[in-house]
DNA sequence: ACCTGAACACCGTTCAAGT
DNA sequence: ACCTGAACACCGTTCAAGT
């Protein structure tokens, strides 16, 4: 097989550091997700993966694009509300799959290095419900922030007591998240009810 | 005046020490608010904090709850709704005073070192307009989820900005509070109107 | 009661240099 | 293209000891 002096397996190395990153999360947490246990764990010097990554944040974005990309897309034929529905439980559940990835996505959402597909995805749905595109945003946000935010308190409950610094917190976060749920979903019902001043 | 041997002005240092901390994050960042920092700012050495604090995280839960406990109280004569409204402006308007402050209480209410009377007293206006207990907590956890996951993005943001390390966003925060909060307002108006099932 | 001194075991990142 | 060596400027936390 002839070598050609530009890459042929372009980034091949980003996917296995990627994978070395989920692996510490799911074995121990996010605070032991350092650069240099990272590369210690792939058998290579804490500077090697600079030559990857321009620095942490980068690779902590990249990493929570990986944990969101597999989604599954809601399917056509379902009512745009369980659509809403299907897509929030999707998210959560890439997130639970993976431990203290919540807190890994809501840093990259905030610093603007990630992308926010299934944000869009999520409006999209509510725009075909007949919401006005304000509204659908409204949604979107106030369903993602839900999943982050909880996601988040979950996760590191979970973080706390498999170290057991803390006994059961007692709460169940499935049923605080489908509760809070139906009540956004409703508050997307009304609004796609509502005749527009615009367009009535 | 006598001197007694047990403390006679408890945990003034503990105020001074969380003061000094807002500075740090109203001058500088939450990246600059290190132990070590912290103590410099107050002219002692790191481990002097350990005396007043068990940990940092301890510490940053105190900041966490001295943040929000300014918050204004709903007036009664106010309807429930415009209620609900207001307590979740005013939990952003304490958020937005102290830069980066939306992410210290995420975290300290994560770990459950924090304070969370401000969702029990949403909840409680939620109650009041006839909700069941479960959809108050829900319409609770969406509303304060909301504020805090977009206050952590408005504030990463306008950090990033500060250091210019990005240009301006082009988003307005302001008007996708208001449009979410719209959404889930709406939503909890449905189950206040909804005659429930075992209470006709 | 409140703080210091000294130490331990870590961080992220840079830069020149190797192959 | 991909990595090493060596260094810089930091972290949080502990523990014995001072006053």
């Amino acid at each position: 097989m002839p070598r050609v002096p530009y890459p042929v397996c372009v980034s091949n190395t980003r996917g296995d550091i990627l994978t070395a990153a989920r692996d510490i999360l799911a074995e121990h947490s996010l605070a032991d997700l350092s650069m240099r246990r990272l590369a210690t764990e792939l058998g290579v010097r804490p500077n090697a993966l600079y030559w990857h990554f321009t620095d942490k944040q980068t690779l902590l974005a990249a990493l929570a694009d990986d944990i969101l990309g597999g989604i599954p897309p809601a399917p056509e034929s379902l009512p745009w509300d369980e659509r809403l529905a299907w897509l929030a439980t999707g998210m959560r559940a890439a997130l639970l799959a993976v431990p203290d990835s919540a807190e890994v996505v809501s840093s990259s959402w905030a610093s603007g290095l990630s992308a926010t597909h299934i944000a869009d995805e999520i409006a999209a749905a509510a725009l075909q419900a007949g919401l006005r595109e304000r509204d659908a945003r409204g949604v979107s946000t106030a369903l993602c922030q839900l999943v982050l935010g909880l996601t988040i308190e979950e996760q590191t409950r979970a973080q706390m007591e498999r170290l057991s610094v803390t006994g059961p917190s007692g709460r169940d976060f499935t049923v605080e998240f489908t509760d809070a749920l139906g009540v956004i979903i409703d508050g997307a019902r009304t609004r796609a009810d509502t005749p527009r001043a615009d367009a009535p």
